[in-house]
DNA sequence: GTTGAGCGTT
């Protein structure tokens, strides 16, 4: 008798994924073909799931995976194997050290769960065929929904936009952090102004101190991962003793502050990322570090490499650029408005709230606008982007030129032709095809 | 039934 094998038929590899090291409780998920697992697949398994890690073999420690477009990539060339892998869940994993003295912890927590309250974000630009039902479950991917609601008119006719809630900050901040292409269309999801300088803002990026000359930003982002999603490591090169760490979520930042942490045998602290303010020196900042205007992503990351340092595609990037982090660790662009500066010194800083206030660029804009040399004059206008967006692939690999010349068609939507936006032009030159104003949406 | 920048009664 021959034994069907109807597994090996399956074209798609499954992962084992537990809630915790127990391999008992473990789901098994399918991946896509090209090796990537859903973030929505995961979620669907493990409601409001936003991440995966893994125990690593040799070091022992806790790995975070690699989440980039709502994708999780395999831990290294040897792809996901037979590990077991632990869902990584907005609250839950925030805190497993026990370092740290319960009241200080607890207080500190009670003060972040009034800060970092959710706030409803407007979804523009919804496809007429929308439903509160489909919209719900498109961002279902990023954290559990309470609440959706289209907008219509007397008529009950839907005018197009939309209300969604999310449960927790984190989900709020993922998807903030994205842009969106439902049913093909491309669609804004913005804190909505009624809410603009309501919203919470809080730090994202910590300053870790007493760094020893053999950490590198790898070696930190490993470390912090275990306490939620690392967005960004800097590590100064040469050696300074010194690194910053930023997180998704600034409540996971928040929640370091004040503690030391032992990395690879030393004792490092864990303490506010103080902003930097333009014009003023600041302790934990040296003003551009690897010289100025180093928006186009193709310079080389800062040394010690680490997430975000010299990653390609990755969701990091535009995270941190939509949370308002300048993701090059460079200075912040030109801005012409002072109120603009200061924000954005704030941001760079690892201020991941919203740029509230008038002709201020919210994060969704903030992605947007020419980085420098442009006279800042639609880069502070709002909803540049319209449905000619961002094009798709704009932060991934090396960047087309995005400071070269063209910067008056940043905001018309009239995108160069024959520009790719691929993500994988050799830095910067234009190839042809995949023009972004191409697409065309009713 | 049409449409495509905007900002929610409750």
């Amino acid at each position: 008798m021959t034994n069907k094998t109807t597994v090996n038929e399956d074209p798609f590899q499954y992962i084992k994924v537990s809630e915790d090291e127990d391999d008992a409780n473990a789901v098994e998920i399918p991946c896509e073909l090209d090796g990537t697992l859903l973030l929505s697949t995961l979620v669907a398994q493990f409601p409001g799931a936003c991440g995966l890690k893994y125990r690593h073999r040799e070091t022992k420690t806790i790995r975070g995976i690699r989440l980039s477009d709502g994708k999780l990539h395999p831990p290294s060339e040897a792809g996901w194997g037979k590990l077991l892998y632990i869902c990584v869940f907005p609250k839950e994993n925030k805190r497993k050290m026990e370092d740290v003295s319960p009241e200080n912890s607890a207080a500190k927590t009670k003060r972040l769960e009034k800060k970092l309250t959710c706030s409803d974000l407007i979804c523009l630009g919804l496809p007429w065929k929308s439903t509160e039902e489909s919209i719900k479950q498109y961002f279902e991917q990023f954290g559990e929904v309470v609440m959706v609601q289209l907008k219509k008119d007397k008529n009950g006719v839907f005018k197009g936009f939309g209300f969604v809630r999310f449960a927790t900050y984190a989900s709020q901040m993922r998807a903030l952090a994205q842009r969106h292409n439902i049913d093909g269309r491309w669609v804004d999801v913005r804190i909505p102004n009624s809410k603009e300088g309501v919203v919470p803002q809080m730090p994202c990026k910590v300053f870790v101190g007493r760094c020893t000359e053999d950490m590198t930003a790898e070696d930190l982002c490993e470390y912090f991962s275990r306490f939620g999603e690392v967005t960004d490591v800097f590590v100064p090169r040469p050696f300074r003793a010194f690194g910053f760490v930023t997180f998704l979520d600034p409540e996971v930042a928040q929640s370091l502050c004040g503690e030391d942490h032992v990395i690879k045998g030393a004792s490092v602290s864990v303490s506010s990322a103080a902003p930097k303010i333009k014009g003023k020196s600041n302790q934990n900042w040296k003003e551009e570090p690897y010289g100025s205007n180093n928006w186009d992503g193709n310079r080389p990351g800062p040394a010690g490499g680490g997430k975000g340092n010299g990653n390609s595609n990755n969701i990091d990037t535009l995270n941190m650029q939509n949370l308002g982090i300048n993701p090059n660790g460079g200075p912040p662009p030109n801005f012409n408005l002072p109120i603009s500066l200061v924000a954005a010194a704030l941001n760079q800083a690892g201020w991941g709230g919203f740029l509230g206030g008038q002709g201020n660029a919210g994060p969704n804009n903030w992605q947007g606008g020419p980085p420098q040399g442009s006279s800042g004059k639609n880069w502070n206008g709002n909803q540049n982007w319209g449905q000619n967006g961002p094009p798709p692939a704009w932060n991934q690999g090396s960047n087309p030129n995005w400071n070269g010349g063209k910067n008056g068609n940043w905001n018309q939507g009239n995108w160069p032709s024959g520009q790719s936006w691929g993500g994988n032009s050799g830095g910067g030159s234009a190839s042809s095809g995949g023009g972004w104003n191409n697409k065309s949406q009713t």
